[in-house]
DNA sequence: GTACGCAATAGTGTATGCAATATGGTGATA
DNA sequence: TATCACCATATTGCATACACTATTGCGTAC
């Protein structure tokens, strides 16, 4: 038996594990907005103390996944409309300054490469793995942000995304995916082309495009159908 | 005696204070770059264990201030010229953002309120006051995103803001005052005229006319002059 | 003098215990 | 029935203990 098997694994592996599991949980709402944490039943789940659990906790409540009140611990999250109209533009402002740089920065054979990745990707997907597409129009904008060479645009982008993944997730549900697909091209298109304030002009209307319906989808309560605790809403498939 | 007078307070203030004080000394470099963290020793001093010592340590950590490593345990974040780079643009693209907001929802008695701000402080404050003078510029920016109606963009500056602290600061060794106040003034003078752009621009020059300065003193390391191992750097004079 | 190995020490990662607080249930009272 | 008080239980906040890893200093070999 290998010592990598042993019921003792490595030092540091109980806080990633508990973080990496948890972390999922908070980002796909497995954990239901608002749940409270029950710090001995989840630590016995993942086969860890409550102490490298905590250590956990707290970073995920830096990271505005997860909420703390003393005495009464901590809790997932809410699914609040005014906060994630505050995210997507906050995002609108963050990915056209990331185009801003990008149109600076990136060489041509790079460009051509996201543009590759887009017609590739177009023709292989299956567009009701929601999933899969969420985890492709991801997959472009944090490209985008790291052609942009600046980290901090890319770390914030990346933040803004955990939070808003099951909003994009139910959202995707409802968009048509050639149209999101063309904007992306559209962006790297003009990109190529040197028309930087086109692709900045055509990035600011892909993210604003679809507010509005998502706002009036979280107030109407639509959202929540999703919320779910098991296995039906966004990547909680295994 | 009073309940509070006892050696053990209130439940929660362990993590509070060691978040407080550590927070602190990572944003004004009262702990030097790339220090490490004797958890045994710096729980003593706060008068705390390690558990919820370490509790606060994760919290900063993932807030950037700090850096984390198995088996090597925390330490103070580097100061990083290109870090320091990204985050000014990163700052750009985000109070370029707020303007816009400010000039969508900003009311005029509330935009007079921040003039009449603006006046009063330029008159009464000694300039050779940098710590002062660094909390009046942080002052006007965070009202001008509190006014932009979006929390995720105050909280995302504020979080900026306390890594920038540090160049802030030396920045204002080196920095005219006035100009920096009429460039202010400006801002929200455009915003009571009704020209948004107009402020918008000029926003963008106020923060990216230090830039260059700032990351080539850095390179040249001049701001290490200021990382002091007590009492002369920024805001630790009590 | 330098490089290496090794032992002693220091320091981190995690489990556990205990005290303080919150929670939930039961019965008494209006 | 609704409300409140009170007690038992559940849960959190923090301190401490212990095992494992890193670091440091010293002696030995070259």
């Amino acid at each position: 038996m290998s010592k990598d098997s042993e019921a003792r694994s490595t030092r540091g592996a109980s806080v990633e594990r508990a973080y990496t599991e948890i972390r999922q949980r908070a980002m796909t709402f497995a954990l239901r907005p608002g749940e409270r944490i029950n710090e001995l039943q989840l630590a016995k789940e993942l086969n860890v103390s409550r102490t490298p659990l905590r250590e956990a906790l707290n970073r995920l409540t830096a990271e505005d996944l997860l909420t703390f009140s003393v005495n009464r611990g901590f809790s997932c999250r809410e699914l609040d409309a005014k906060e994630i109209f505050d995210l997507y533009e906050l995002r609108e402002e963050l990915e056209v300054g990331i185009v801003r740089r990008v149109a600076e920065r990136a060489s041509r054979a790079e460009l051509e490469e996201v543009l590759d990745f887009l017609h590739e990707t177009a023709e292989l997907s299956d567009p009701t793995d929601l999933d899969r597409m969420v985890a492709l129009d991801m997959k472009f904008h944090e490209w985008m942000a790291d052609l942009s060479r600046n980290r901090q645009m890319l770390e914030t982008l990346k933040s803004i995304n955990t939070r808003i993944y099951f909003v994009r997730w139910v959202d995707m549900t409802d968009t048509r995916r050639d149209v999101t697909q063309g904007e992306h091209r559209q962006v790297v298109q003009h990109l190529l082309d040197g028309e930087a304030e086109a692709a900045e002009a055509v990035m600011r209307q892909h993210i604003t495009r679809r507010m509005d319906q998502i706002v009036e989808m979280l107030k109407r309560g639509y959202a929540y159908i999703y919320v779910t605790q098991a296995m039906n809403g966004p990547a909680n498939h295994g």
